[in-house]
DNA sequence: TTTGTAATGATAACTCATTATCATTAAATG
DNA sequence: CATTTAATGATAATGAGTTATCATTACAAA
């Protein structure tokens, strides 16, 4: 049966501690402060499990790597241009059917936003004066 | 300077006369049609080229290859989910900033919606009695 | 036509994220 | 403890899309 490791729970709590999707690299670095030698076949490895037990799911950005987070509802993303973090966004517009032409049926969407996050926004203000 | 040959003219008309995005192998096997000995790396040397004079636009939906289309106003994308085509929307939901948290700035958004294109969805529709 | 060379086609090479391999380590059970 | 074997770490291998290579072809100017 499955046995608990440091690795594997240095692996979990990072991402169950996350309040936004993160990349394996990031996974992997935030990790070994707990866990120093840990290897990037066992972040994959792990990551791999929880994907497909269904508890992380898997964000997607166009051109960017895959970020995994702890599975919850609907919601969309929101991609710092500058620190490139990702951000969830829980807020949704609601149905959007009537974009579509004539015939189309919606089932679901997807929603990025890009921009500034309220650190980087703010920093960039700041170095106005600078 | 650049010389005009049949393989880059079939590979521009593609493209120009297509309302949705096109993937490198659609482009491959419509032009084809027009010039049979036509080669991939061929169409990747023109998408390359085209995409570099920021003629052509590349379409990236998550876990999906790219698609490229000619560069035109702000629009979103609709990816069937039955025949996989993905269909230019030119809708928008319009301003998003009320999505974000406080201090969050939005400098732009992307809207990728799912579901069945008329041509699907009336043919799901009519199977329901065959 | 002739000629210079940009463009092409076939395919080998590359990139890079991810997965497999395998010797080693360390949970869990008795 | 001793034993079993799941899990790990290092790294080679893989896969899939894209790019490079190079001999050949065919534009376009003279």
């Amino acid at each position: 049966m499955e046995r608990s490791t440091r690795q594997r729970t240095a692996i979990r709590e990072v991402l169950a501690s996350s309040d936004r999707p993160l990349l394996a690299d990031e996974v992997l670095a935030y990790a070994q402060t707990n866990v120093p030698g840990l290897g990037i076949a066992t972040v994959y490895r792990n990551l791999k499990t929880l994907v497909n037990e269904e508890a992380l799911q898997v964000v997607n950005l166009p051109g960017d790597k895959p970020r995994f987070e702890f599975a919850h509802h609907h919601h969309h993303h929101f991609s710092c241009e500058q620190c490139k973090r990702v951000f969830d966004i829980h807020a949704c517009p609601g149905d959007l059917s009537r974009l579509v032409p004539e015939g189309f049926t919606v089932l679901k969407h997807e929603l990025n936003l890009y921009g500034l996050c309220a650190q980087c926004a703010l920093n960039s203000g700041e170095t106005k004066y600078a």
